[in-house]
RNA sequence: GCGGCUGUAGCUCAGCGGAAUAGAGCAUCGGUCUUCGGAACCGAGGGUCGGGGGUUCGAAUCCCUCCAGCCGCACCA
């Protein structure tokens, strides 16, 4: 049975891949090289060119050995491991640190020397940085690779409910959650993006009840301007003090379980009303969810049942206290009692955890997840644990599938309380993006911006987005944070703004060139340190990538981007490009045109804009 | 009570698969500017890394304990 819009564009969309992001770069996969040998080639990072080398020495002396390779302000990486192979060992660390150093190869692309107990540090030759530098100008994807082994990963985030406002709540989940869809989008991988609304429960017994009311053409003019909350409000007022109100909602949620086709017309039309609400709202956070994504908890009402009686074959399921639970092992009450995961309540309706049971059974079974992710705020995970276990009980999630709670902290107001207005209501996304706009847009004219006010609009936009997501994307998930619009929208230091700043400030270069330039000549002496610095800072692309993907932590991308621009702007400042002659304004525009391009390809992995002009 | 998270410079935060002087932004103070966009750059001051123990050649990082704050803990999601 299909009951409305999201069922139904659930299963029409193709379960193996969904929405490209605009600015995603998937069209440009082509990193794969046709190398010297006729093979096809990826690029290796010149941290993985380090590190192979010395583990192949490391690994001689005790095989398996971590080199324990890092950035350093000693040299350009420096190696820790050799302590710990020394204590291995049962040697004097200096001593194999001469040992390793002997039996390293790193000719033509590291000097190594031994420094205080065993360190390794480590100086890239000029030829190395010449041949790193040269594979990224001719690599689309700046030397980040492409997946060899294709997963199939399903990303839970955003989820607002239907018929309510979306606020500062569901921010973070969806501007975290979409980073990483776009960045395990470029790995390769196919992303199923699953926004699981609230579209379901006793609520909507008064919710249809107030549509009725108002009249279909009045309510949906009043959806459709986005003004949820006072709908859902009058809602509620009704059904607090108007008890033949709250009888025929009782009665209406009878009629929605049933399948009352009436009742599910009129279900529809909120939920119709508010995807394309919902949409509006992320088309202004430039997310890439579609109402395709909507699979909302509805859904998985068909697969209830089955969810009960695999339970019960595995005998996991459990009456106490009139609900049908499961107790998996290790959860324990505030009495110290095992703690109950409720499947059915004693009414027998069904609770948020049947939904999420059926979600991991469904995603595994039938869309073939290797892994799922759930963007969802840390409050809940302990559900979340509990869920997973008993999924993992019921065998519904073999251990191969990777399957985690991607938490976040709460977003808090400057003085450290749960973010709210004046008023004590919450915030409104829309109504903080529109703030952010129009303080984006105040600081455009405060400049004196030649833009004209629709292109400036645009601009302001862009901007205020950045400030917005990039606030959020470049503190550590985990911590609550503080939204704090006027340290956000400052565009000083570490912020969006500075970063498409910097970025707008190479494009205006490039303009000024005026005639098309090609990187082809360029070789890379990198006489002056701002140029070896920013070198080495592109040149650290991969690493930073990779470690913001491999621990789903997309701050780590944040602060090697600023980190890069910090150092484009020492450049900047310190060696004149179109002034410049030769080969040196050759070599000066290509850390130009590298820095501007992994500036915009890593702004646009965390959903992020690069403007050409600001 | 049990479980989880957090406590690093005045403020906001990195760093926490242990490593050589604990980093950044803001704010403060001082410099730079006839040159590619000053939304910039260079520099300075500012920290008993919540307290106390322990492991280690070495701890902000690992272990124990205490303190403070936040969150979750049976039919709302």
């Amino acid at each position: 049975m299909c009951f409305g819009s999201q069922n139904c564009l659930g299963r029409e969309r193709s379960y193996t891949y969904s929405a490209v992001s605009r600015d995603c770069p998937r069209s440009r996969r082509g990193s794969d090289r046709v190398g010297r040998s006729g093979r096809l080639e990826s690029m290796t990072s010149t941290y993985d060119l380090l590190n192979q080398r010395l583990s192949v020495a490391f690994d001689s002396l005790v095989p398996g050995a971590d080199p324990v390779l890092r950035p350093s302000d000693r040299g350009d990486y420096q190696a820790n491991g050799v302590m710990a192979l020394a204590k291995q060992l049962g040697r004097a660390p200096r001593e194999v640190a001469d040992d390793v150093v002997a039996r390293v190869n790193l000719e033509g692309i590291a000097r190594v020397e031994v420094a205080g107990p065993g360190f390794l540090n480590l100086t890239l030759t000029p030829g190395v940085f010449g041949r790193q530098l040269r594979g990224m100008l001719d690599d689309p994807r700046l030397g980040l690779p492409v997946t060899t082994t294709v997963k199939t990963v399903v990303i839970d985030y955003s989820a607002p409910n239907v018929a309510k406002e979306m606020h500062v709540g569901h921010l973070r989940s969806t501007v975290i959650g979409d980073a990483l869809a776009r960045m395990y989008r470029f790995a390769g991988h196919t992303v199923v993006a699953r926004n699981h609304v609230g579209d379901w429960g006793t609520p909507f017994g008064m919710l249809i009840e107030h549509l009725l009311d108002l009249g279909e053409d009045e309510a949906i003019a009043s959806l459709s301007i986005g003004d949820l909350d006072s709908f859902y409000r009058s809602a509620r007022v009704k059904f607090d003090a108007d008890d033949a109100f709250k009888e025929r909602s009782r009665a209406r949620v009878v009629a929605l379980q049933a399948g009352d086709p009436e009742t599910s017309r009129l279900w529809k039309i909120l939920v119709d009303q508010s995807v394309a609400y919902f949409a509006e709202v992320y088309a202004k956070l430039d997310v890439t969810l579609t109402p395709g994504d909507v699979v909302g908890e509805s859904f998985y009402n068909d697969m209830l049942d089955d969810v009960v009686a695999d339970l019960v074959r595995a005998g996991l399921l459990v009456e106490s206290g009139g609900a049908r639970c499961v107790f998996p092992p290790g959860f324990a009450n505030r009495d110290g009692e095992p703690l109950p995961l409720i499947v059915q309540k004693g009414d027998e309706g069904f609770g948020y955890a049947a939904t999420d049971l059926a979600a991991v059974r469904d995603r595994v079974s039938n869309l073939h997840a290797d892994e799922l992710l759930y963007f969802v705020g840390v409050p809940q995970a302990q559900h979340f644990e509990m869920v997973f276990a008993v999924a993992r009980l019921a065998g519904w999630l073999p251990d191969s599938v990777r399957c985690e709670h991607v938490a976040f902290g709460n977003v808090l107001g400057p003085d450290r309380k749960m973010f709210k207005t004046r008023g004590g209501e919450t915030v409104k996304l829309v109504a903080l993006l529109d703030e952010a706009i129009e303080r984006a847009d105040a600081a455009l004219v405060g400049r004196g911006t030649e833009l004209d006010p629709t292109e400036r609009s645009i601009l302001a936009t862009q901007i205020a987005r950045a400030a917005v997501k990039y606030a959020d994307l470049s503190t550590d998930r985990e911590r609550d944070y503080i939204f704090d619009l006027d340290r956000m929208i400052a565009f000083e230091g570490d912020t969006g703004p500075y970063l498409q700043y910097a970025h707008a400030r190479i494009r205006s270069i490039f303009r000024r060139l005026g005639e098309p330039w090609r990187s082809d000549a360029a070789t890379f002496a990198l006489a002056n340190d701002a140029e070896r610095d920013l070198a080495l800072g592109l040149l650290a692309f991969p690493e930073a990538f990779e470690a913001a993907f491999r621990t789903l932590q997309p701050h780590r991308l944040c602060g090697y981007l600023f980190d890069l621009a910090q150092r484009f702007t020492s450049f900047y400042e310190a060696c004149p490009v179109l002034s410049s002659k030769g080969a040196l304004r050759d070599e000066r525009l290509a850390l130009c045109e590298l820095t501007s391009r992994t500036l915009h390809l890593g702004l646009s992995l965390l959903g992020i804009e690069a403007p050409e002009q600001m």
